[in-house]
DNA sequence: CCATTTGTGTAGAACGTTCTCCGTATAACG
DNA sequence: CGTTATACGGAGAACGTTCTACACAAATGG
């Protein structure tokens, strides 16, 4: 593999060949370093790391110098040259999958709190591939970011925990109160399900079921298990046995639909169903629309995760609100404290609410 | 403000505080860098850097002498130092929202190009404010990263100019073909609006209107922009004059849904419309519903991204497809050769499609 | 057999910060 | 007035790479 390096066109634009500048082709336009400022301001550069750092040790005046300086140069410190030796200033945010809309709110926490602070987040999506989040991980550490939100990750506990040895570690959507190497942020999902049944049992409702989606590594730490096990207290606490039913719809079209089709045409469908997920009730509903299945008339529906297409005139579906612009807030305020030198973990519940719409309430009667 | 280094915590747990290993508290486990290799594999760091970069002047003794070594004892190069010398095989991608859910497609189609590559994509959102998203492609020159991404980005062609003469850029829904400092990628805006126009006059439709959204500064590069254009002038050409009408909606509630409510109530409504883009088509669908307005009977509407909403039954909006994933793909492609130094800028044009559905044919008749 | 080329490996100077020591000058104290 | 703090500023060693320049050996050519 050639590195062609040299490029022919900067050769021939710089008309006169013999010209005098052919020390070296500096191409990009010389960076103003550290160095630059100091030498401008009079100055050593220990002084201006100081002022930069706002560390101990510097005098009004030369305070106000090497600001002035600084402002007058524009000068930017390299976050590069930053990672090797200090901090860099900047959180890493590894999420899933983007496409999931309850994601865009966790972001815009986490923006919101960081926003005032002079740090800054960048966004890695893992794609629900272990193998690409991993290696995401790998390189926010070794950009030497400051610290990581997780959002709904994949990984094992083991593993998070051994990351979070090289770098400060705070999980959202990741249910394991017993880590103690990172820390965890959650709407707590037990109580969220217990909600959802608990208003559908308020609305009349009896014959429920939930709809639910096979984890792959059915790990008990994640929300999916979590809503589900909400769900069977609740329905168990109503008198309804120990294992009520949950149908299991797979991610992938066409098998998807497929399956939801079934479940609309069964003899014994159920009054009522509890989804884990909005996106997931969106379909069965659009499913129901076009079966003829009328929503709420035939069925009530309850999601998970109050997005944005939930609260639209069309879509109309109740649906637990977690408020992931908080999750992202929190997590990010304990990001920083940990940064800032907390040792202990910390895990945090929030409480989710109900979001009460058309999908659960036949209305006029 | 003290910097609170020592952690109270290990000193108590490292239980006999006359350990021998008192040198200094490392925290964090001691890094493997080149060195590391370098010594185990019993060769200089020049020759594990050569390795690394596969350069020329190895030998397959020493090459396999190295990988040996680097697979053996987990060697991953720190990105922060690569930063300050070479490359740093990252790219960035600036959003400027993450709501919309056209972008998750772009990022998509990026990660398919950079998977099978040793490039990795960081995400920015600059959540439509020009100072954040200029601190953040700050932010990614800092970090040396090898080119930047940027999604409808909100500066003006001059300054993303400059922003190019520090580092590779592509602009992906940005309409500047005069640009001569970075390359664009698009979707043929005006030719999608065109195509919109078409189908709903094939449909019989004549009283068409245009919902769109006041652009802050009016580029004429903005998607917005380049859609109403090619609305006008599929208007003209069909006859009704140069200035069809466009009606505005505010991108905030409430006054969003006043607005919508408005021009929906109004008596001289027209028979169809064409959004600028699914979102907005949506809430007006949406609201539609709740007034009584009947779609497509009483209102065709077509929109535009076709994005995973549109395709949901309950919604079944007909809408123009720009193939985001593809647009990413390109513009991946085309950052990549970029950076392998080409240095005329490319402009390239997609061609969208429609995807006819319900809310644009009245059935059965 | 000497001069040149080619192949293989190493030394060591960057890159742009941070941060630990150290000097100094001035202030405070007895 | 001598001693000790205290405040301020600077020198210079890291940090972990890349990459140029060079050394050395073996091969090639005349």
């Amino acid at each position: 593999m050639v590195s062609g390096r040299v490029s022919h066109d900067s050769r021939i634009r710089s008309g006169n060949f013999m010209s005098v500048d052919s020390k070296k082709p500096p191409e990009r336009a010389d960076r103003v370093t550290i160095r630059t400022v100091a030498a401008h301001a009079g100055v050593s550069v220990a002084a201006v790391s100081k002022v930069m750092r706002n560390a101990y040790g510097v005098s009004d005046s030369l305070r106000a110098r090497v600001t002035g300086s600084i402002e007058e140069l524009g000068y930017r410190p390299s976050r590069a040259a930053r990672g090797l030796r200090g901090q860099t200033f900047t959180i890493g945010v590894l999420l899933i999958d983007i496409r999931n809309p309850f994601l865009p709110e966790v972001i815009a926490g986490v923006n919101a709190v960081l926003g005032p602070s002079h740090y800054q987040a960048m966004i890695g999506v893992g794609e629900a591939r272990m193998q690409l989040e991993t290696s995401l991980i790998e390189s926010m550490i070794d950009y030497k970011m400051d610290g990581l939100i997780m959002v709904a990750p994949r990984l094992p506990s083991e593993i998070i925990t051994r990351f979070a040895a090289q770098i400060p570690i705070v999980a959202v959507g990741y249910h394991d109160p017993t880590a103690d190497g990172f820390d965890t942020i959650n709407a707590d999902d037990q109580r969220g399900a217990e909600i959802a049944i608990e208003s559908l049992l308020e609305c009349g409702y009896r014959d429920i079921e939930m709809i639910s989606q096979r984890a792959r590594e059915g790990h008990k730490v994640s929300v999916v298990r979590q809503r589900e096990i909400g769900y069977r207290r609740a329905m168990q606490r109503a008198g309804f046995g120990s294992s009520a039913p949950i149908t299991n719809i797979p991610l992938e079209s066409p098998m998807r639909e497929e399956t939801i089709r079934k479940f609309l045409a069964r003899s014994d469908r159920p009054r009522a169903i509890f989804c884990w997920s909005d996106i997931d009730a969106i379909v069965v509903m659009s499913m129901a629309a076009e079966m003829g299945v009328r929503v709420p008339e035939d069925l009530a529906v309850v999601g998970y995760d109050n997005s944005s297409i939930a609260a639209l005139g069309l879509v109309n579906l109740a649906s637990i609100d977690q408020s992931g612009r908080e999750l992202g807030q929190t997590a990010t305020r304990t990001l920083l404290s940990r940064i800032e030198g907390r040792s202990e973990a910390v895990h945090i519940l929030q409480m989710p609410s109900l979001v009460a719409r058309r999908s659960l309430i036949v209305n006029r009667l």
